[in-house]
DNA sequence: GTCTATAGATGGATAGAC
DNA sequence: GTCTATCCATCTATAGAC
C-alpha cells in the first residue's frame, strides 16, 4: 500500500490542478514524491500517461457513482434528483481531479483524447436519457433536451471551481441549492425554499 | 491598420485558443504572424503580456457590454433576461476569447492574475445586483444570491465550449434556450414553450 | 526499483546589425 | 521595426550502474 506508483498519482493530481499539466514539469512531480526524476519513468512511460491515468480513473468513478444511483430509483423526477445531486456532489469530493478532467484534455494526443472523449459522452447520454423521459412523462418542459443537458451537466460541475472546503456552505447544501434551481428550471414548478432536499442512502 | 501588433494578437488568440496558452510557444506564434520570433519583442515584453493583452480587452468589451444593456433597460425581470442574453451572446461572439479567460488564468504572474480576477469580480457583481433586486422585488424565488450568481454565469457561459459557427442553432436561439431556462429557475414560473425572447435594439 | 549522468530538443529572451 | 545569431535555462526522456 502506497506504492510509489500511487505516490506519483497522487502528486501529479496536486500539482496539475495547483499548476496546470503543461506547467508541471517531470522534475516538479519527481520533487513531490521524493524521488529522482528518472524514477518515474519506471512506472510511467510518459507524462502523458500519468494524465491519462488520472483522466481513466475519474471518469470511470463518476460513471460507477451514477450507474448505483439509477439502479436504485425510480421516477423520472425523482431519478433526475438524485442523479444531479450524485453528480454534484463527485465534483464536490473529487474536486481536484474533475477539474484537471475539465480543463488538461488538450494534453492529449488523438487517440488518447478520442478514448477520453468518448468515456465522457457515455455519461452524457445517461442525463440526455434522464431529460428525455421526464419530458415524455410530461413532468419536465418540453425543450432541447441536448441543450439542456449540456446546461445542466456544465451547472452542476461548476462549483468545484469555487467550493473551499472550510467555507460558508458545505457540499450538501451547495447540491441542494443547485439541484432545486435545476429541477425548477426543468419542471417550471415553484422551488422549494428550504434546500435540505430528502436524500436517499448513498454517502 | 492591421499594424504588427495587432496581427501577434489575433493569431496568439487562435493559437491560445487551440493549443492553450503554455502549449504555444514564442517560436509558434511568429510562424503564424510571419514574423522572427526576436521581433515579437519589440512589441511585447514577455510572452506573459500577450496574454494579459487579451484577457485585458475581452474582459474591458465584456463589462461595456453588460452596462449599455442595464443603462437601457427598465424592470428587474427584464433587465436580468437582457443581461443574460448579452452575456451569452457576446460569450458566442467571442468564443476563443472567452474560452482563454476562462482557463489561462493560469498563465499570469500574482499582481496580473489579481489584476483579471477583479476585473472579473466586478463584472460578477452586476449579476448579483440583479439578483437581489430581482428577490426584493419578489419577482425571484428567494435564496443565496451569490451562489445563484456563480451558477447563472457559469451556465451562460457553457455554450461557448460547444457551439460551432454553423451547427444545428443558431447564436439566437442558444441564447433564448439558456435565457428561458434560467428565468424558469429564478422565477419558479412556466417557461415559454418557444424560445423566441422579444430582445430590443442592441445587435 | 531507484540511482547518477546526460543526451537532445526546445523554451523564453537578449545583443546588435541594418 | 525587423533581422540573424546566440545565450542559457529547462524540458522530456534514455543509458547504464547498483
Amino acid at each position: 500500500m502506497a506504492g510509489t506508483k500511487e505516490i506519483l498519482k497522487r502528486v501529479s493530481i496536486d500539482l496539475f490542478y495547483k499548476k496546470g499539466y503543461f506547467a508541471t514539469s517531470i522534475s516538479d512531480i519527481a520533487r513531490a514524491a521524493g524521488i529522482q526524476k528518472s524514477s518515474i519513468y519506471y512506472h510511467y512511460a510518459t507524462k502523458e500517461d500519468i494524465l491519462l491515468d488520472i483522466l481513466r480513473s475519474t471518469l470511470a468513478d463518476l460513471i460507477v457513482t451514477i450507474e448505483r444511483v439509477l439502479e436504485t430509483t425510480a421516477g423520472s423526477e425523482n431519478r433526475m434528483r438524485q442523479a444531479i445531486l450524485a453528480h454534484t456532489l463527485f465534483h464536490l469530493d473529487r474536486q481536484k481531479e474533475v477539474i484537471i478532467s475539465d480543463s488538461e484534455l488538450r494534453g492529449l494526443r488523438a487517440e488518447n483524447y478520442k478514448d477520453i472523449i468518448k468515456m465522457r459522452d457515455e455519461y452524457e447520454h445517461r442525463f440526455q436519457a434522464l431529460i428525455k423521459d421526464g419530458m415524455s412523462d410530461h413532468i419536465f418542459q418540453n425543450g432541447d433536451f441536448k441543450i439542456i443537458s449540456y446546461a445542466v451537466i456544465t451547472m452542476c460541475t461548476a462549483p468545484c471551481w469555487w467550493y473551499r472546503p472550510h467555507g460558508r456552505l458545505d457540499k450538501q447544501a451547495i447540491a441542494g441549492i443547485y439541484t432545486d434551481f435545476i429541477m425548477a428550471g426543468l419542471t417550471g414548478n415553484q422551488r422549494s425554499t428550504g434546500a435540505k432536499s430528502t436524500r436517499k442512502g448513498r454517502r
